[in-house]
DNA sequence: AATGAATGAGTTTTCATTCAT
DNA sequence: TATGAATGAAAACTCATTCAT
């Protein structure tokens, strides 16, 4: 059997006052990451921040990889949290609606904690493997991969998996760049949604006539 | 007057020695980031590595930083050398084929080192501002702008900046995605480059007909 | 508001154990400081000597400055102890008796731990400028300046501040100099401060008969 | 034989161009002496400052203490040349006259370079024992007591000695503490000359009457 | 003689982590 | 369980000095 990665929270934490104390850690790291970036956040400064002892941190989390670990963990379950319900509902709806609803959740989840996201897009790839954005991305794929299968006779691509990667590729990073280095295209927010709409259906839908 | 950056080289190797000692030092950074990461990047290993002595490596470069800023820049040469003079050359051509060759070219780029692409493209934020990949990403954006703009007349967009903005945007992300976490897609990679075509010409083009 | 000077301490040693460490720390530099002086007093050799890792020497102090600060500091407060007591017992001693002690006082304040006393007043300027040496020979100049003013009518000196810098600076330096540099002299100390009050006398007070 | 101690020049830079490499190198420390002190006076600064490539520093003095050895001899040179002539000039002086030149020449010394004194004075101890401000005190002293001697007869004082101790030390004293750290009091030099001279006259002659 | 590239021992300092209380 | 003092490996960086050219 595998022994354990490093990345797991030591235990799970039962009691209440157990409970807040790693949540207090857990937010402490996300400030401290925002605020300071990865080379900055000590293990030391993080339980001072959130105001516990050094000794207690290691008893929840075994490194400060797990700790950011921990953080990138909540962000993805935020984020997901919101574009499963979203990609979900789409199932129902025709391509063009279910195409702007993607892109609007695309950038409304990079615009959660925007920061955040930025430091963790950035700098995390050093974590684990399999919690960075990455693996987001993927997800976001092979939900929208399940909604343009159940659409294919509508569609003019052929290779659905192909053409999952060029939609999911492109609306994330749209999403990406516009929130994080474009924040001046946010100030219209519906014309961007509007034209990655577009862009997307021009691809996906035969032309009309 | 402002002060120096610490990310700007000591001083100019003039002499063979001393101009074979930097690029030893700029080639082992290189060779170490992509190996172990930024993090373990340290100039002591660096210096090692290049066959140099620590003294030699501060003589060149002040900081860690500046090393790496070094090897970002020559990177960035590397790739901004192809990528302008191909999209210099599709002035000339008409949309489809001139679309067809920025995604190979985009392709192309970042295939030139792509683990180092890799550790830049994750790792660089701290280093400067100005040398780190949304640099590139500008040029690129700006040049197929300058393209679109000559084009006006046969396109569907009429918003050119944005327009620019998705396709750059979406072309790098699918070619920085492909190469970097979806090699599998490269084995065929002309028909990714076809689809990435067919995907901007449907939304540039006016339907046909 | 002024940041923190780099030469004061970290943080209070609270525990019994951390206080001996501080204490530990303080004493160890204060004796390489005599035996290989500043120069060769590096902080490994500092917290090696005080048994310490290099890592709690940090922890409360944050450079080889703030240390030595600390030495200084002590040293002074105990010459100072001592100095402010006699020269406040002499107020209400005749001038004679008074110049005496006040002799006798700096000799001895010079005694205290000459060794340590050579290297920091040779060596400190590069310290913060509150602590050295001069700052003391400021406050034994005001108390002496206070003393001749309540003696005022029996001096011929008219003025005063003049006077006391006269023969503050001169019993200093005689002390100094005496025991740091002429040892031979201390050998008949009784002399050394007769002959010196003789001097100071000479000139305080108006030419007998 | 006694191997020659590392402070001492290289070679004699007989040829005139070695000759002004010598002085550009002791004049480049003097200044980042004063400038920086000692510390920071690093053997690659001082060959920059003075426009030699490090080579030749080394070619003429074998350590970095060898130049700062030679700062200090210029100095005291400068020093002793002017106190030497007026201490010898003094003999056929009455006590009076005597006792005010000795006085004038001490502080006319200090303020020859009291930046470069200053930093002698605090931070040379280190270098050889000989070449320090101590050996200039002690040929001071003995002048002195030289002139004291041939006026034996005119004096209160028995111990010439001590007597020559004491005054020399003094005058010392004041003249460095006046110009290193006192510099108002030079406003009016005639002020604090005829006071330091009404000080050592009250100690060395007889009272009046 | 002069140059300046190269050296590397030695210094300061940080920070993840342990462990006695 | 919590605390925080203590640890020490490892990193960045300096600078006196050497030596090939």
């Amino acid at each position: 059997m595998a022994r354990k990665p490093l990345t797991n929270p030591r235990k799970e934490a039962s009691q209440a006052r157990s409970r807040a104390t790693v949540d207090a850690l857990v937010e402490a790291t996300a400030r401290i990451l925002v605020r300071d970036g990865f080379d900055k956040a000590s293990t030391n400064r993080i339980a001072d921040m959130a105001g516990v002892s050094i000794g207690s941190l290691y008893q929840y989390y075994p490194s400060k990889e797990a700790l950011v670990a921990a953080v990138i963990d909540r962000h993805n379950r935020q984020i997901m949290r919101r574009v499963r319900t979203v990609l979900t509902e789409i199932a129902s709806l025709p391509i063009e609606s279910a195409v702007r609803r993607a892109v609007a959740v695309a950038i409304e989840a990079h615009r959660i904690d925007p920061r955040l996201h930025r430091v963790l897009a950035e700098q995390i790839p050093r974590v684990g493997q399999l919690q960075n954005v990455e693996a987001l991305n993927r997800e976001g794929y092979a939900l929208f991969r399940g909604y343009l299968e159940s659409r294919r006779g509508e569609l003019r691509v052929t290779d659905l998996g192909l053409a999952a990667f060029v939609c999911a590729t492109s609306i994330e990073a749209l999403a990406h760049t516009a929130v994080l280095y474009h924040t001046e295209m946010l100030l219209d927010a519906e014309a961007l949604i509007e034209e990655a709409t577009r862009f997307i259906l021009g691809y996906l839908q035969p032309p009309p006539g």
